[in-house]
DNA sequence: AATAATAATTCTGTCCAGCGGAATTTTAAT
DNA sequence: ATTAAAATTCCGCTGGACAGAATTATTATT
């Protein structure tokens, strides 16, 4: 008697459809980071490109949803509306109950912070982390933004999600990259790329410390560690 | 030489301007819950009573800007994009700095669990927590939306935000609002509101754990702790 | 105080982006 | 095959959003 939810269209990749005031309204959004938590409204119009007018009337409504709020002194900065989605996001994410455990043992095994990073437009995204347990560790949050272009797992994803990079072979032919000072002159980190269960790149498990704990005779067992972890993770994922 | 930031048009109250695409939008966003993750095309439609078409377009933006991921099931789910945004607004939250040592002192003069509530629309939003150190705790989390109706810092937010509330006067009154088995049976609470520099109610502090412990003897004792931290909080925020 | 410089906000005519609804296609159950 | 329900595409009309000028507010400087 009925008929029930049909896949969505065939992966054609037709044109996705799109609301510009939406993606600007969004944009507006991505202005805010790590030391520019509060913006003036000249400041974000200049962010994000538009004008102050288009700016003032967008952020009315995200002001109403509780996305923005503005200070007594006419600064914006996001609004609570915010934390419940990151929230239900991790709820519902699939990846949470697989990844999390291997960075445990990943962890346990290594004594460093391990995390998982995946590509989000030009950044890096910290989906998870797990601290090690020694006392000077390498200190990362999840939900940190950080750059492409800096770190082993910044390498990682760039070389797998084919973008270009300088040392692309080398690391391709290891199968993991490893990076010494680049984004703080004092840590190290070695990472390894994830696929899912369709073969395409779905993150880079990474491991980062002091750089004093990363010299040349404790990378190989360290990178041999994340491969292995690595491969473990694309191997469940195919499963599961 | 040089003209400085005005502050924004004297509280006049002016009508904030909107735009509706975007408030459609974040109105899909707000459609995910917890135990509601992922929701098909017409759930999601049905949900923010907008047309399975205009949801279509709508849900292109925010695909293409990581507010939600689609899967190959057709369901719709949050997207990664919201996990830096959560975490920059705590970065730029004032609150955070004050808030988080008084939840710990009364978590730890009361060995129960302390929280900080605000008002989200109809609902109430755990901004901070801080765990007791018992083994039996109450367990909640940041970010969490719960309902304004159960749960004595709902009825704080309700009876001081000017919401009217059965039992008002008495809350009022007391000065703080106890809950015993409302939203869970075997849990209770007690809550006392905090307010802001210009006097307007900021949020709810409250404390939670297992009915057996909130029992009437225990209760005053709790109320007290509560409604000092709650006045210690308001006075902080006033001066600094 | 007066002035100058700049930021914030309001206002408005024009035009196109977004809306809704119908039509079509896909999917799955009978 | 047939049917029913969901997903998607299509398109004409219209109202809402945009750009930019004009106005107002605020503060540094003289």
């Amino acid at each position: 008697m009925a008929g029930r939810p049909p896949k969505p269209r065939t992966g054609s990749e037709a044109e996705l459809p799109r609301v510009e005031a939406v993606e600007r309204a969004l944009a507006l959004l991505a202005c805010f980071r790590e030391g520019r938590t509060h913006l003036t409204l000249k400041e974000l119009a200049d962010a994000a490109g538009l004008y102050a007018s288009t700016v003032l009337r967008l952020s009315g409504s995200l002001e109403r949803s509780g996305y923005l709020r503005r200070e007594a002194d006419g600064r914006f900065r996001l609004g609570p509306a915010v934390l419940p989605l990151a929230r239900i996001y991790r709820l519902g994410s699939p990846l949470e109950g697989i990844i999390r455990p291997a960075l445990q043992d990943l962890a346990r095994e290594t004594g460093e912070t391990a995390a998982f990073y995946t590509r989000e437009g030009e950044a890096r995204l910290c989906l998870y982390r797990v601290n090690g347990p020694r006392p000077l560790r390498s200190h990362l949050e999840e939900g940190s933004l950080l750059p492409l272009a800096l770190g082993a797992s910044g390498h990682v994803l760039s070389v797998w999600s084919g973008i270009g990079h300088p040392r692309e072979a080398a690391i391709r032919a290891a199968g993991h990259a490893v990076s010494r000072g680049e984004r703080d002159p004092d840590s190290a980190a070695v990472a390894a790329p994830v696929f899912g269960a369709d073969g395409r790149l779905l993150g880079a498990l990474g491991l980062s410390g002091p750089i004093t704990r990363f010299d040349a005779a404790a990378v190989p067992r360290l990178a041999g560690l994340v491969q292995a972890g690595a491969a473990r993770l694309s191997a469940a994922l195919r499963a599961g």
